[in-house]
DNA sequence: TCATTCTATGTCATATGTGACATATCGTCA
DNA sequence: TGACGATATGTCACATATGACATAGAATGA
């Protein structure tokens, strides 16, 4: 991901209702991330679901071990078509990706709004 | 994503869902694919509505004119990232973006409503 | 016609993502 | 203890995505 994000946004200035629309921008940031902490969570239950190994899922994937942990894990290097394709992968439908999705809304355990 | 999967997608015209198989393509892919349209459309929705030029656009994204239209176009260089990113900026919630992903699944030749 | 605006498409330098590898940690079992 | 399997973390070469630019097409109005 664009570690530089933030600092170009700051850097710009945001000429129109500035203060609002940083913080709109900021809430998208978050809201990125929580959507792929979403779908993180749904790719390990998946994984751990069909009993797979990191490395199994690896070779079906045709990646790495390591970048699979690191797919768990929500790295930043990690992105959202990288996890999309490998739910997808492992029989995941586009309703249970929208489900992930929102489900990786806010702080972890709530029950759903 | 690899780029000779999507050079085989396009080169079979991306018509109807009986050839993809043969070219390697699998569900994931196809997946993958209408997932980005819907996406695509959202975007554009979302554009016109608030009454923006893609050169408008544009500048509230920090992008550029021709990354919109490609965004738009469901061009194979955009990512779901910058995709997601871009509709977040616009406003939308991650309900909104579970919804468009779930909308671009099919048929996109129905003339929607 | 010309001029303007909006959108599409191609190219390119550079930023970012990816697979692979090495290595570390942790738990389990003998 | 040592060995093994699973997972985490750092690094790197190479692949891909991105913004910017040029340019073209299409539509509109003078």
């Amino acid at each position: 991901m664009k570690n530089t994000k933030r600092a170009k946004l700051e850097a710009a200035g945001w000429a129109v209702g500035s203060v609002k629309k940083f913080l709109g921008l900021s809430e998208a940031d978050e809201a990125l991330i929580n959507m792929k902490r979403g779908l993180s969570r749904s790719l390990r239950a998946r994984r751990q679901q069909e009993g797979l190994s990191q490395v199994q899922l690896a070779t079906r994937l045709r990646s790495s071990q390591s970048r699979v942990a690191k797919m768990e894990a929500g790295d930043p290097s990690v992105s959202m078509d990288l996890l999309v394709s490998s739910l997808l992968l492992l029989g995941a439908t586009s309703a249970d990706l929208a489900k992930a999705i929102r489900g990786g809304e806010k702080g972890k355990g709530r029950h759903a709004a």
